[in-house]
DNA sequence: TCTTGTTTATTCACTC
DNA sequence: GAGTGAATAAACAAGA
């Protein structure tokens, strides 16, 4: 589990030169790298310190999915057939329903006004990475090392973390991006090295899989969406290494045996379900390509399904909710491990941007290096691309969670 | 043309 | 050392 770390480490050193070290990360300037984030930008920093509590739901992000399901419902309702909420209502809406479950759409555009207010103010009061020890320096200097470095997460672990913090629990490979981007800044250099990564990722990995867009929704690319199966791939929450690689049983089957009896469950391996549901796979994964690994869904298979298509969750979001059911990823969000998706997307509110002392222990525990403090908090947020994403681009994002105080001026 | 998706291959780090 | 997970590169095809 701390492979990742390590490794990592290997690639920087010393992570504590980047994350344990104050740096200054304003956000103003990337904003411009951030085309096509519109709102979806100002969205994200509304979960900067200092934000009362209304900019973070009660509980984790993660859990807000599950838990509070009006804002679910809300976002899902502000945006049906609006594909990944592309539409920048949609992605005020869902924001606003973010900011404040009981805010009536009618104050959307308001509270996000708010919001961007708020992140004027504070881009102008702080750094945008807490920091514990501000020193004073040149503002100019504090970006530099910051966008090398390295999330101690693979790209399964953002592409998971991002799917499930999506309201959809599916997203395009664009959004994907975005999202990956919005929170680490990391990746916004070297585009296409990471982001061919994360197709490879999407295609070799079983636990992720295609959904096709609804004829009606036109567009570049499929959904992707988690395997119902995949639910712990993460142990205890760490998003750091998968403890064991999901794969469907099925497909070790079929090439295993290739041509052989298949009499066996239909289920996937990895994570085996309490309660036997239908796996998406086994329903929608037609072999799209019969060489490819990855299989979606057909249309007719979806009509036939019991689980929504992607697409149609899309403008149903109350299928969403049947097909959380399936998806059952809640024991992701039951650990508090420090790197677990919990500490990285929420718990803002709960920490109020200190430095929480146990998940710092935990983590010197851990031996995770630098004292990455307190959870990796960011609020939640929604983006017009309906990810309850609690970053932002820049600077909110996951770095700030890695120092631990609030930022405080440092000019 | 660009994006998306698939596949293969190589390399590295880690665990057993 | 073998097996595994992951990162990266690259080639290729298909679709918008």
């Amino acid at each position: 589990m701390l492979s990742a770390v390590k490794m990592e480490g290997h690639e920087h050193s010393d992570w504590s030169a980047y994350y344990g070290e104050p740096e200054c990360y304003t956000s103003v300037g990337n904003m411009t790298q951030h085309t096509g984030l519109g709102m979806n930008s100002m969205s994200t920093y509304m979960s900067m310190p200092g934000m009362t509590s209304t900019s973070n739901m009660s509980g984790s992000p993660m859990n807000m999915s599950y838990v509070n399901t009006g804002v679910n419902h809300s976002m899902a309702a502000m945006s049906p057939g609006s594909g990944a909420m592309h539409s920048m209502g949609a992605g005020m809406a869902g924001m606003s329903a973010a900011l404040n479950p009981n805010m009536s759409p009618i104050n959307t555009q308001s509270s996000s006004m708010n919001a961007l207010t708020s992140y004027s103010n504070m881009s102008v009061m702080s750094p945008m990475y807490g920091q514990s020890n501000i020193r004073s320096r040149d503002p100019k200097t504090y970006r530099r090392s910051y966008t090398h470095a390295k999330p101690p997460y693979s790209y399964i672990s953002l592409i998971t973390m991002a799917l499930q913090q999506s309201t959809t629990k599916m997203l395009t490979l664009n959004e994907l991006y975005q999202w990956i981007q919005d929170l680490f800044p990391f990746y916004r250099q070297n585009q296409q090295r990471w982001q061919n990564s994360i197709r490879h990722s999407l295609s070799f990995n079983d636990c992720f899989l295609k959904v096709p867009r609804s004829p009606d929704k036109p567009g570049k690319g499929s959904f992707w969406t988690l395997h119902p199966d995949s639910g712990n791939m993460f142990e205890n929450g760490c998003y750091l290494r998968r403890q064991k690689r999901f794969r469907c049983e099925k497909d070790l089957r079929k090439k295993t045996s290739e041509g052989g009896s298949n009499s066996s469950p239909e289920s996937c391996n990895g994570n085996e379900s309490p309660h036997p549901t239908p796996s998406v796979k086994d329903v929608k994964r037609p072999v799209s390509n019969p060489k490819s690994r990855q299989q979606v869904m057909s249309p007719a298979e979806h009509a036939l399904s019991p689980i929504p298509q992607t697409h149609h969750l899309l403008s149903q979001h109350h299928s969403v909710l049947v097909h959380e059911a399936h998806l059952k990823p809640e024991h992701h969000y039951s650990f508090n491990h420090p790197f677990s998706i919990n500490n990285l997307m929420s718990s803002e509110q709960q920490h109020h941007h200190k430095m929480d002392l146990k998940t710092y222990e935990q983590m010197m525990q851990y031996g995770y290096g630098s004292p990455m403090t307190g959870p990796l908090s960011m609020g939640s947020m929604s983006t017009k691309t309906g990810l309850e994403v609690a970053s932002t681009p820049t600077d909110t994002s996951y770095y700030q969670g890695v120092y631990s105080r609030p930022i405080m001026n440092s000019s």
